[in-house]
This record gives structure tokens, C-alpha cells and sequence, in this order.
DNA sequence: AAATTAATTTAGACAAAACTAAATATATGA
DNA sequence: TCATATATTTAGTTTTGTCTAAATTAATTT
């Protein structure tokens, strides 16, 4: 198995990766784990040495198929206890991320086997992220970012991008959650702010908020 | 907070000191934690520096109040996890300890505050241990040992010494369980071993399993 | 294209927590 | 009580994962 370390690296890169579309720069992953770049560079070397990841000096890394699959399995590991913190122990979602950031590390099969049977086998997490199976495959649902969406367009909040407390609270104000049906009334292009009819009532959100919201069409 | 290293030690001397009954030597520590006695010397002397234990050279080691309290917090998670693990994810007690070994580190009060009340603040683990309140607090119940129980003497099974899953299994095989009923038929003083009954059942047992079962009367 | 700036890597150091081997207390038995 | 055996500690080393500072490569600007 995989040190704490390594598998933090793994986990960051991954998601590094899905920004990136391309090799991650040195300087992002120690960014994202808040740590020096010439760490990140120890650690990177010491993966790719391992098979984890491809890297070559200066160019950035990216995972190796077998990086990948254990990445994955944290990030399955990490969404199904952010479930059951939500779901089983009445946590409001922007509460459990530091939680799950441990539990992602508890090793055992069984374990999460069973959790996952638990939970009645979840399909997305809290934030409407979904959750790797048991093999590292996951199904990523068509998706687009609400401020893409044109006048007229209806759609259905999929997931969230921002996950700071602050922002799931603001949704939380407005009642606004997973599975929440949204029509765009209007689009400003001078900001990019939006008008949204939401149940009965009209919402003027930020263009900022727009870039933060999945929504499924 | 303490690091995962602290944390096993405390925990390693908590239940040591309630064998011994006296400064626990450094060599038990070590032995306990697979490891040699030159850093079980190292921990303890660290640990003694940061006011968890008393430590006297070449005299062992107790923890202090506060050092006791850490390890009771420490124990509660464990035995939390375990009641989750066999309650709710039909875990059988034989194959939690590993599991709850890792949990036990988790840090959240909150999720531990969480976690109790949707167990139903129980008050024993799945082995019939204690289980520590809140502020570390463990009521011992009253218990014997049932070699010392004599003929005819009837008591409830509240817990068992070893926890080896051979020995659980050997208990779960004859419907053995925290909670049964066993009354004393006989007892040979030649080699200690017991005929128990047990429902309309009569058992033969060896000293060995007499002494790691722990009977209320 | 050369000079400057930014990103990345290397080299060397440090802390934590383990180890081995040697030194030193303590306990035991003749 | 003295000698020996056992337990414990000390000293010095190793590994992991971090750091700082210096060196090197790549990117950008003039």
C-alpha cells in the first residue's frame, strides 16, 4: 500500500489533471497541497520511480494507468464517506470535506465494500460529484456550466465546483440543491450576471455563482 | 493534537497499566508495539517531556491524568467504530479490531459526538468492553473471571479477555455471545477445567477458555 | 537573439520515529 | 556480597517527507 503522502500526491494530481488536460507543472501540485515546489519534485520523482506516475524533468507529471486507478480509489473512498457523513450522521454538506480528507485513507476493502452496500451503492456524492466504482471507472455525466446555458434554457443542478463553506452556504440560503430544476430567464453580457426562475421565484445570481454551478440539460 | 505514533503508545500504556497495576516497564511497551525497547525508551521520554506520563528511569511509566485522558478519548473512538462496524455494517466482532484500529485516529469531535448518537450512545462494544464517555470517563462494571466462579453459581457473559478471532470463533461456533446466560455444573480442580450449562445445553471447557471470559453475577 | 524573469530541480539540512550496538542500571543467585 | 544475567538507556544511524538556498532550465520581453 501507499503512504499518506503518496496518496495525497495521487489524489491532487488527479484532479490536477482534469484542469489541466495536460501534464500538471511542479509548481500546481505543491500549490495545491501547500507545500514547496522542490518537495513536490522529491515526491514526483520518487512516484514516477514507482510506476504511478509519467513525468520527464521541467515538462510536468501525469498519472500512469496504475496511478490513476489508485487515485480513483481514494476519490471513491472519499465520496461515499462524505454519504454517509450527509446521509447517516446529519452533517450539512460544506461540513464533511476535512472529514473525508481522513476517512479516504482508512485501508480496507471490506470496509468500503460494505460501506458502500450501506449507503444503497450512491451514484454521486453530496455535491453531485459522482463516485469511482469499485475498479476505478468513472461514469462522468454530461455536464455543463450554468453560465453557458442561453435564455429559455431549463436544466437541473448537477454538481457544484466551488466547495468552500461560504458558497454551499449561499446555496443553502436559497434553497438550492442537488436536483434542483433551474430555467435561465436572462443573460447580461456586459457581466455575465444571470436571472434564474427557481420554484416560483426569480434569483439574480453573479456571474461567478454561474461558473460554479453543473447543470445537466 | 498528538501525532499517530503518541497516540498508539498511550494507548499501549493505558491498557498495560491496568495489568500491571503498577509504572509499566519499557520493555512491555515495546513488546506490545512490535518494537525494540530503545524506542519505546525514546517515546517514553517524549512523552514524559510533554507531561503524559510519569516516567522515572529504569523505573517505567504511567500516564498522567492528562495522558489518561487522551488514551480513554482515543479507546471511545475505538470502540464506537466497532459498534458501527458490527451494528450497522454487519461486521462479525472478530474482524473489527484492525479496522477500528485505524479509525480510532480519526480527529472530529464532532463526528465522534455524531457517530455515538446514531449508535444510541451505547454503552459497551461488541466485546462487552466499556465504552469512555465524552470526557474520557469509564464506568468498570462489576465482573469475575469465570475460573473463579464455583458449582452452581449462575452469571451473564459481559465480556471476553482475548480477542483473537480464533478464540471468538470458538465462541460463536457453540452461540456463545455477550449477553448469554452460563451456569456452573462443575469444576475439576485437577486441571481447572468447567462443565458449563448453557440454555438446555451442557459445555466442556478447558482452564484456558474459563479464564478469558468475563461473567457477571 | 540576448537578457531577464519565472519555473523547476538539486544539494544539503532537519525532525520524527524507527533501528543496532554499546554502555549502564537493576535484579538474581551462588 | 559479588558475579552474572537481564532490563533499560544512550549514542549514533536510517528512512520519510519536509524545508531553504543555490543552480539550472524554460519562457518571455525587449
Amino acid at each position: 500500500m501507499y503512504t499518506l503522502a503518496e496518496e495525497n500526491y495521487l489524489k491532487a494530481i488527479f484532479h490536477l489533471e482534469q484542469e489541466y488536460n495536460k501534464p500538471v507543472p511542479t509548481n500546481a501540485i505543491a500549490e495545491k497541497l501547500a507545500m514547496k515546489a522542490s518537495s513536490a519534485t522529491d515526491m514526483v520523482q520518487k512516484l514516477s520511480d514507482k510506476g504511478l506516475l509519467n513525468y520527464r524533468r521541467y515538462k510536468g507529471a501525469t498519472l500512469s494507468d496504475e496511478g490513476k486507478k489508485v487515485a480513483a480509489i481514494i476519490i471513491r473512498k472519499h465520496r461515499l464517506w462524505e454519504v454517509f457523513l450527509v446521509e447517516k450522521l446529519n452533517f450539512q454538506w460544506d461540513e464533511v470535506h476535512p472529514i473525508a480528507e481522513q476517512l479516504e485513507h482508512i485501508q480496507s476493502d471490506e470496509l468500503i465494500n460494505r460501506l458502500d452496500a450501506f449507503l444503497d451503492h450512491p451514484d454521486y456524492d453530496p455535491h453531485g460529484d459522482p463516485i469511482p466504482d469499485k475498479n476505478g471507472v468513472i461514469k462522468t455525466a454530461e455536464k455543463k456550466v450554468l453560465s453557458e446555458l442561453t435564455k429559455g434554457q431549463v436544466g437541473v443542478l448537477v454538481g457544484v465546483r466551488e466547495t468552500s463553506s461560504e458558497f454551499l452556504q449561499y446555496l443553502d440560503k436559497r434553497d438550492i440543491a442537488i436536483g434542483t430544476k433551474i430555467r435561465v430567464l436572462g443573460r447580461e453580457f456586459f457581466d455575465g450576471s444571470m436571472v434564474l426562475q427557481v420554484r416560483k421565484e426569480q434569483f439574480f445570481i453573479s456571474k461567478k455563482i454561474a461558473e460554479n454551478l453543473y447543470i445537466q440539460i
